[in-house]
DNA sequence: ACATATTCCTGGGGGC
DNA sequence: TGCCCCCAGGAATATG
């Protein structure tokens, strides 16, 4: 599952790629889906001739700007892959959009699931409407303790007390977790997935932020974990589910403490934790 | 405000 | 071998 750390190593492979050339057309097209609410037939119109000016990441979105203030805005979602070509490439049972660039390249969105999208946004469009509400970046270097600390204590004020998995999950909340590095970041930081935000102590935000910084770095590091469909923007897989601690590790001993790991269910998402390394909170 | 269910999708795994 | 069922899950959406 693409999050940030392997939407970022998609962005950092596919920039040196893409930036500066033109998409000379849309050659294929088999998902409508894929490029909505625009109707496939414009979406043609409007991306074909457009030169790429810049590709970066928000949150677990890919950003491609383009000259003249139109945006390409993709999610991967489960299973979307964004892949660049050098070479002409027959679209595989998965490919639902190619562009072809003016290097005799193409970009190739494949996802199995059809549920990733690449929408185009216009000029006249503020590309923060098209995007929805989203916390901060966990990586930014202006993103400090203090900034997590204050984030808590707002969504305290504001009479909320979800559970440690729950908002570790919610976008709006922090932006870029999804459930791989929420379950490691509660490993690592000892605490156990279902703890409410209101009962950590100073000292276990401060662990809980430096855990999530930790786990986000480890897998930029590592190139993203392909536990499945994840593959960077030149089709390579990363290594980092080489290294996970308890995502996907049911029944398996923990790494710290050798405690087989659990599995349960916290909205609707199946969470991983080991019951040593973290405890539930006294009194259930 | 939060929890839960539903929708979108399809390959793959478990059960028989 | 081959069904059927159900699961995986990010995010939007609806309902309690």
């Amino acid at each position: 599952m693409p999050e940030l750390p392997e939407v970022e190593t998609v962005v950092r492979t596919l920039r040196p790629h893409l930036v500066g050339k033109q998409i000379v057309a849309v050659s294929h097209l088999d998902w409508p889906s894929t490029v909505q609410p625009m109707p496939p037939d414009l979406f043609r119109e409007a991306v074909r001739g457009a030169t790429v000016a810049a590709v970066s990441r928000r949150a677990k979105y890919i950003l491609i700007g383009l000259q003249g203030g139109g945006s390409l805005v993709g999610h991967l979602r489960m299973t979307g892959q964004l892949v660049y070509h050098a070479t002409p490439t027959t679209p595989g049972r998965f490919t639902r959009l190619v562009l072809d660039l003016d290097d005799g390249g193409q970009l190739h969105f494949d996802d199995m699931r059809k549920f990733g999208r690449l929408r185009y946004v216009a000029a006249d469009e503020r590309l923060e409407d098209a995007l929805p509400d989203l916390g901060p970046e966990p990586l930014a270097e202006n993103f400090t303790a203090a900034d997590f600390s204050q984030l808590v204590s707002a969504k305290l004020a504001r009479r909320a007390n979800p559970v440690l998995k729950a908002i570790l999950l919610d976008q709006s909340f922090l932006s870029g977790l999804g459930n791989i590095y929420a379950d490691e970041a509660l490993h690592l930081s000892g605490l156990h997935p279902l703890r409410t935000l209101r009962s950590l102590d100073e000292q276990e935000s401060g662990r809980l932020y430096v855990a999530i910084r930790q786990v986000l770095n480890d897998s930029l590091t590592n190139n993203g974990t392909s536990f499945s469909d994840y593959r960077d923007g030149l089709g390579n897989k990363g290594s980092n589910q080489d290294f996970l601690h308890v995502y996907h590790r049911t029944g398996q001993p923990c790494h710290v403490c050798g405690t087989p790991v659990e599995k349960v269910v916290v909205g609707g998402r199946s969470t991983h934790f080991c019951p040593q390394c973290q405890p539930a909170a006294a009194g259930g």
